[in-house]
Parts: C-alpha cells; sequence; structure tokens
DNA sequence: CGGACAAGCTGA
DNA sequence: CAGCTTGTCCGG
C-alpha cells in the first residue's frame, strides 16, 4: 500500500487516512461543517478543505462543485468533520451535486491508483453516475413470490452443483466452467445461496449484460444494469444499484459500480481481454473485483471456460464433473497442414471443405487481412521484398481495373509494380494467403457465395451461409454451425508471451458459437501436439495452464513477475528518476519504451508511485496486455 | 490542470 | 528597463 510519503511527491497518492481527524462539534459551529473534497482536475494529486453551510446534507463520496484557484471545478466529498490545517481561509462548497462513489470505493480508487500508476479521480469518475443523482430510491421490494430459482438448480446435475456451491463457498475462488456450459444457470446457483446480499456480476459485453439482465428480471429479481449506454437513464441503475437490487450486472465500469448489501462479486468469462482497457490507466476489471470483494470481505468467483494464470493465482479452482466438460466442449477435427493434399494448397484441406459443404452457416477464421501477404517469384523462388525498405511486400489491388501492386508490409506508402527484383519475372506464387483472397479461392472450392468480415468490414450479409473473416467474425457472430481456423498456427507462434492463453481463449469462442448449435470445430495447424491444441481436444484446458505456468514461471514472465511499459516524452526523465529498487529491472528504450520487471506488483508500484512525475506527457502501463 | 509570479533574455 | 518567454509553485 503507498504510504503518507507519497502524497509529498504529488504522485496523486493519499491515503485520506489518518490525517482527518472527527472535530468534537463542528457540526455546531455557526460556519458549518468542514469537508474535504479531492477535485476532478488531472495533475491534482491532493485534497482540500471546504466549508459546507450549517444544515446541508453532505457525505462522503458525495460530488460537490467547488472554486479552486478561482475556477469551479468538480470535486469528491473524501472526508467529513476534519479538522482544517490552520492558516487556511475556507472556501464555501459551491454546491452538492449529489450523491457519488461510497466510502469504500473511494479506499479502492486510492488503492487502484497506486495498483495501476495512475490518479484516484480517474476511478472515482467510473465510480459515479452518469448524471447528478440527488434522491436514492428506496431498497429494491422483494416480490410477493419467491424468484423462480428451483429450476436454476435443475439445470445442473448434483454432483456439478455440488462443484459450484463449494466454490461459492470459498473466498476468491476460480471454476472452470466448459464454453457452452449454461452460464445463467451458474449465476442462478449463486444468487440461490446469497442470503439477503447483493451479488455483483461482471461480464465482458454489452449484449451478455444485457441477455443475462433480462433474464433475471423475468425470474422475479430486482436488478441494475450496469454498462456502458451514459445518460440518465445509466443514472438511475447506478443509484438503483446503490441503493441495493438483488443483482447489479454490468461490463468493465461495473466493477466501479457502487452496490447497496453487497454480498457476493461473480465475474464471468474472467480471461476476456475487454476486463482490461486499452487506455491508461490499464486497469483490469477482474483485478479490482477480486480486490474489492476481499476488501468488502465477501466471496469473488471467477469463472471463464479458460481461466488465465493472473486468476488461477488468485485462489482454488473447481472442475465440473466429465458430463459437464464433455456437453460443455465441442468435438476438436484437428488438421495436419503438414500433410496436405498440394493440389488444394495448405489453407483448404478436404477435411475442412467437407465442414464448408456440409450445410448450415460456417466461419472461417484467417487473422491475416489483404490478400497475399508473402510471396515468392514462380521462376527464381526469392520472396518478393520492398525496393525501398527490403521488408516483405504483400499483394493488393490498386484501381478500377484491379491491377496487382506490391505494396511493403512496413511501410504501405512504398509500392511496387509486381516484378521480381532478381531476375524480373511476373508471376508469383502465393505462399501467405490473406482472408481477401482466401475468400475467392473458398468460393471457387464451395461453388457459393462467401461472405468477409474483418475489424473494418461492415456486417455480413445476415443471409450468407458461409463467411470467411479475422478473428472478428467470432465477435460478429454468436451462433453457427461450424468454425474452422484456417492456421491456428498464426494465432499460436504470435510473438506476445500470452499467444497460447489467447489462442486457447479464441477456441473457446468458437466452441461456445458451435455449442449452442451442436456443431463442428476444426483447426488446421502444423503443429497438432500443441499443448493448446492437446488441451481442447482432450477438453481439459487445465493441461495447458500447467504448461503454460511452467513455462512463465521460467521465463519471468507475468503473473510470476509483474511488469509495466513507460512511454513518451517524460518517459526519460521518469525512468532516469526511479531509485535503485531491490529487485527491479529496467530495459530499453526500445521505440520509445521502457520495460519494468520487478518481482511483484508491490516492488513495481511502489517504486512507480515513489518516483517524481516529469511535467511533459507520460504513459505508464502496468500489467500490458501485448507482447 | 491552469493561473500567478519570479527569474532570465533581448533589443534599444 | 519594458516586454516577452520560460520555469516553478500552488490551489483550501
Amino acid at each position: 500500500m503507498p504510504g503518507p510519503d507519497h502524497e509529498q511527491l504529488g504522485l496523486g497518492i493519499e491515503t485520506d487516512a489518518g490525517a482527518p481527524q472527527p472535530s468534537s462539534g463542528a457540526a455546531s459551529e455557526p460556519d458549518g461543517r468542514v469537508v474535504r473534497v479531492r477535485p476532478d482536475v488531472v495533475g491534482i494529486g491532493r485534497s482540500f478543505d471546504y466549508l459546507v453551510a450549517p444544515g446541508t446534507r453532505v457525505e462522503v463520496g458525495d460530488v460537490v462543485r467547488v472554486r479552486l484557484s478561482g475556477r469551479p471545478v468538480r470535486g469528491w466529498v473524501t472526508a467529513v468533520d476534519v479538522v482544517p490545517d490552520d492558516g487556511h481561509r475556507l472556501l464555501a462548497v459551491t454546491r452538492v451535486s449529489g450523491r457519488g462513489p461510497t466510502p469504500d470505493l473511494i479506499e479502492l480508487a486510492t488503492w487502484a491508483a497506486w495498483r495501476w500508476a495512475g490518479t484516484p479521480a480517474h476511478f472515482l469518475r467510473t465510480a459515479s453516475p452518469d448524471a447528478n443523482v440527488d434522491r436514492l430510491p428506496g431498497p429494491a421490494s422483494r416480490p410477493a413470490r419467491p424468484p423462480a430459482v428451483g429450476r436454476a438448480d435443475d439445470a445442473l446435475g448434483p454432483s456439478d452443483r455440488a462443484v459450484v456451491s463449494r466454490a461459492l463457498d470459498e473466498s476468491c475462488a476460480v471454476l472452470r466452467w466448459p464454453p457452452a456450459a449454461d452460464r445463467t444457470a451458474l449465476v442462478r446457483t449463486a444468487l440461490a445461496r446469497s442470503g439477503g446480499g447483493s451479488t455483483l456480476v461482471l461480464v465482458p459485453g454489452a449484449a451478455d449484460a444485457r441477455v443475462l439482465a433480462d433474464r433475471l428480471r423475468r425470474d422475479g429479481r430486482s436488478v441494475a444494469l450496469r454498462s456502458g449506454q451514459g445518460g440518465a437513464a445509466a443514472a438511475g441503475q447506478w443509484a438503483r444499484a446503490r441503493s441495493g437490487a438483488d443483482v447489479v450486472v454490468g461490463t468493465r465500469s461495473a466493477a466501479w459500480c457502487p452496490v447497496g448489501g453487497l454480498g457476493r462479486v461473480l465475474v464471468l468469462d474472467e480471461h476476456d481481454e475487454a476486463y482490461q482497457g486499452d487506455q491508461t490507466p490499464s486497469w483490469h476489471a477482474r483485478d479490482v473485483a477480486v480486490e474489492r470483494a476481499r476488501r468488502a470481505g465477501v466471496p469473488c468467483l471467477l469463472v471463464s471456460p479458460t481461466p488465465t494464470l493472473e486468476a488461477l493465482a488468485a485462489g482454488p479452482v473447481f472442475d465440473p464433473g466429465p458430463g459437464l466438460r464433455r456437453a460443455g466442449w465441442p468435438r476438436l477435427e484437428v488438421v495436419d497442414q503438414r500433410d496436405l493434399d498440394p493440389a488444394l494448397g495448405p489453407l483448404f484441406s478436404p477435411a475442412l471443405v467437407d465442414l464448408v459443404r456440409s450445410g448450415g452457416r460456417v466461419l472461417c477464421v484467417l487473422n491475416r487481412t489483404g490478400r497475399v501477404r508473402l510471396l515468392a517469384c514462380s521462376s527464381c523462388r526469392t520472396l518478393a521484398r520492398c525496393d525501398v525498405c527490403d521488408a516483405a511486400v504483400s499483394e493488393e489491388q490498386a484501381g478500377d481495373a484491379g491491377e496487382q501492386v506490391f505494396v511493403c508490409s512496413r511501410d504501405t506508402t512504398h509500392r511496387r509494380p509486381p516484378l521480381c527484383l532478381d531476375c524480373g519475372a511476373t508471376t508469383f506464387r502465393n505462399l501467405r494467403l490473406g482472408v481477401g483472397r482466401a475468400r475467392e479461392e473458398l468460393e471457387v472450392l464451395v461453388g457459393e457465395p462467401v461472405g468477409e468480415v474483418t475489424r473494418a468490414g461492415g456486417d455480413p450479409d445476415p443471409g450468407t451461409r458461409v463467411l470467411i473473416g479475422t478473428e472478428a467474425v467470432l465477435h460478429r457472430v454468436d451462433r453457427a454451425d461450424g468454425v474452422a481456423f484456417l492456421d491456428l498456427d498464426q494465432h499460436l507462434l504470435a510473438p506476445r508471451y500470452r499467444a497460447g492463453e489467447q489462442t486457447l481463449a479464441i477456441l473457446a469462442r468458437a466452441s461456445r458459437i458451435v455449442g449452442r448449435t451442436g456443431g463442428r470445430l476444426l483447426v488446421q495447424t502444423r503443429s497438432p501436439d500443441h499443448p493448446v491444441v492437446v488441451a481442447v481436444r482432450r477438453r481439459d484446458p487445465a493441461s495447458f495452464s500447467e504448461d503454460d505456468a511452467a513455462l512463465r514461471r521460467s521465463l519471468g514472465l507475468p503473473p510470476f513477475t509483474a511488469m509495466a511499459l513507460v512511454s513518451g516524452p517524460g518517459g526519460a526523465a521518469f525512468v532516469e528518476g526511479i531509485g535503485p529498487v531491490e529487485g527491479l529491472a529496467i530495459q530499453g528504450p526500445v521505440d520509445g519504451v521502457w520495460r519494468l520487471r520487478a518481482p511483484d506488483h508491490g516492488v513495481l508500484c511502489d517504486a512507480l508511485a515513489a518516483t517524481a512525475r516529469p511535467p511533459e506527457r507520460l504513459r505508464i502501463e502496468v500489467d500490458p496486455l501485448g507482447s
């Protein structure tokens, strides 16, 4: 935890504890009460004291407007009835705008600011309502009839129900829940065991949140839905959550939603990267949820078909029985691309063609955009490269005539006609197809239109039976009769330490998509014995986690170490300012980015918090997702 | 963060 | 030395 000495360094780290003493009789003084306010201003890491007129209702967490060096700013009350330091003429709070984060969230924000090297204001904003809330609704009235939870338990067999129960009893646990297993039944079981407390359920996507909230409402539960729409309606849901509903369902930001009578926290699909934002501070909703539950003394359950190693380090793991695993993971068909028919090319095995022709909706995943990403001269076999910077070139079609051009993969402004630089030949072999060209070839193979889906492209025509696309296709479509990975090695061998974990997660997503219809899952790979492939084939993701943990431990990678990236114009000065710290290693800069590595977050975050910030812009990314 | 103010530079 | 830039400090 940050110490009080951090405050003097102006780091936005302040405990607010210790300093304020209850002043006896302050409330009855003619001037009114003194409150401590943290302004919502980036770059001000301190609180200031203000007066509140007698009789004004104000409590810790309230959103207020105050004047700070002459201008009006928003702020949060972090303590009431404090004894101000002498020597200040106190200004009055301009206005109490309404209710804000509860005291537990104010403390959690201080912790998160330390943990992700950000400011508390950032988290307090997330924890505040979208519009002013000046009155909270009364606690949700209990339905006359008890919620229809009997059916929920029936959805699980007795032995799986027992596993879930034991997991729910732990203070913090992980439940390996197969992709197509019923998550709603799981939530219902948790609610049935939650006593009178409110359950906070996090899900990765807004659509998941809406569906789950609707189902629970139909059960007769009082539900507050917190997912990023914003506006007055969202503020209403915030207020409902704060005053206490049976369930608060929401996405990442809901980790910061006040919850009246919090009794339990559930994180569904804990592995999903949507829980970590790409903006700094790069906080992770799972880690916030775990810490929040720990501080509140309520149980926390992390649920995922493919738990991350971070989750597995948080508590004991529970696995459902083999029946649920068999039903929840599809059978995996593995095609070894090393012994393919050359006539069909490397991307289209007979098994794949059979799957695509077998009817129903089929999704093909190929994580390469463009047409052809690697070419070699047909006559001299030389790789086609950029004539400026020597990088490999891709083939693209340009102009109305659609003539072929070579485009550098490093700098897309480097373009040239398709000529072999060595022998001048103009015909090339396509070594690595992108989605564009693969779509054309697949269309010929199946003899019907094939749709293309990439992150950039619009939604596919719903009438198209066969779709090919990058990973985006798995986010655009939620059910299919078949999913095929044309080149799984592209995922498995990505130069990121999480490549294996991410590939397993993608396969779990595909499994859920086909699991809804009992469909087929096929992968083409040159590494059919890769632990990820074996894990899915055996419906046993734990086997991969063990391998991955051993590898990451030996390489000193997270979660066995803590990492942060430092960049921006102020990066050099900041890194310079980090004192010698036992166990902290600093590498770089590589392309203007320094990499910090420490044995744990205590060492890493203490060092970051104790270092003065330079005036220039600085980006600190704790727990970077990539590389 | 953004305003206030002090110290430093420049041109006459 | 006015007039301007740059840097440092501080806000209740």
